[in-house]
DNA sequence: GCATCAGGTGTACGGCGTACACCCACCGGT
DNA sequence: ACCGGTGGGTGTACGCCGTACACCTGATGC
């Protein structure tokens, strides 16, 4: 009892401290689990305490995203405004893959803060001195969209979310047995023969069927190069507006 | 008092009434003000009524993009691939505009419900027949991701909601005199040039700038094209995996 | 005429964000 | 050496939320 209560001990709070504190445990159990209460908490504090530091929740989420928005690599220079935006993208995806809650909070947010400006400023600024006139930066940005933060809605795959592979360690999609899978797979194939034919493989040589591997990464590289030379076909052809098909 | 109660003369629930009173609700509401409580209060009934019709919020959602999934046209025939996929994807966006909380409740859905994966089989096969080989299918549906349902994220638009046009009948984002919107726009320029240029057009005749109108339909149509000539490229040239650029 | 049971009810619990009043340790000025 | 102010942490309380659980009730089948 000699012991100084925690309050006596624990260093000050502010902005960043309450900043950091929520990203990492957003990191550690998922966004949705994440409350003013539950970072209270974490922080040794008294939920209350934390509105002295941010306004609101939402504020939180916002400052949350001011430092995602750190993370991501500066432009890189002395290259085409090709590699400069496929580097810079494929940067604020690592993020992205970093904090899972970076995606969803990005999405929530109408975002107008500073730091999300920035980010948006600098991007279209890759294209601007890449030889993009400002009507096709336009266009590009918003055909770019989401991708821009190195993200896209992927249709097909898991609840994921960081509890998943939480606790009990396995996380894996295939505590199935395999005939079990098989038989699901077979189901699948029934309803959705489109949906099997280009998720699965081809028949091994056993005769069973196996789910192909979806590379999230390759895949979103494809569609990323994909616009990416979309984009360069028409700055190369000088495409101003009402000159389209 | 001779009139019944309420509870005598109302019409018996069934999942149905429940979904598509959510929907509208969710229409006139905004989907983050629809809970249990509030749809229930709509269907003069207490909230725990609704239970016995659908298991939880989740399925409510669920059962709800359901409706969604049904109002997409269905797919046209005797078209070439290209303009099927278009046509679809334009009346799945018409469907979103039409209920703006389908883009947020189809988000954070993971969506494997059949109505979902029976709309994403049919999309798929529309490429299959298209003369898409499965692995080029399976890429450029993931290139399509969420365009499929006729949005992206639209990274500099309104916080919108249903609330924002809602009682005060302004709704504009407006308000501001001309001369408060013309200083918002110089600071924005000093401290975002690349946002400002490509967001504004050139100054009027007396000096002012305005901001651009910006035509979402047109700037979705574009990149939906975008993507589809990109696609048609791949296709035509046969491509396939490891044969990249 | 009675049992069954689907559908509607009432109460309660544990969570959430946050308004508001408070208290206290520290500070600079006198 | 005192003292008023102030910034940061506290305690209590309110009104929402989703939903578990026990209950009631009126129609239906035998």
């Amino acid at each position: 009892m000699a012991r100084p209560s925690a309050a006596a001990t624990r260093p000050r709070l502010n902005r960043h401290r309450v900043l950091t504190a929520a990203a990492a445990l957003a990191d550690r159990i998922g966004i949705e689990a994440l409350s003013m209460r539950r970072l209270a908490q974490e922080l040794d504090v008294v939920p209350m305490a934390l509105y002295k530091h941010v306004a609101n929740k939402e504020q939180l989420l916002d400052g949350m995203v001011e430092l995602l928005v750190a993370e991501i690599d500066p432009p890189a220079t002395g290259v085409d405004w090709r590699t400069a935006i496929r580097l810079r993208v494929l940067s604020a995806r690592r993020v992205l893959l970093r904090h899972p809650w970076g995606r969803s909070v990005l999405e929530s947010r109408t975002s107008r803060t500073p730091a999300v400006l920035g980010y948006i400023d600098s991007v279209i600024g890759t294209f601007r001195t890449g030889g993009f006139s400002d009507e096709l930066t336009h266009h590009v940005m918003h055909a770019l969209g989401s991708r821009m933060w190195g993200f896209t809605q992927e249709l097909f795959d898991e609840p994921a979310g960081p509890d998943a592979s939480g606790a009990d360690g396995s996380g894996a999609d295939e505590d199935a047995s395999p005939e079990v899978q098989q038989a699901m797979l077979q189901a699948l194939a029934e309803h959705f023969p489109n949906i099997a034919a280009t998720v699965l493989t081809a028949t091994h040589d056993d005769g069973t069927v196996v789910a192909r591997g979806c590379d999230d990464q390759a895949e979103f590289e494809f569609a990323l190069d994909l616009m990416l030379d979309g984009f360069e076909r028409l700055r190369a052809t000088g495409w101003s507006p009402r000159v389209g098909h």
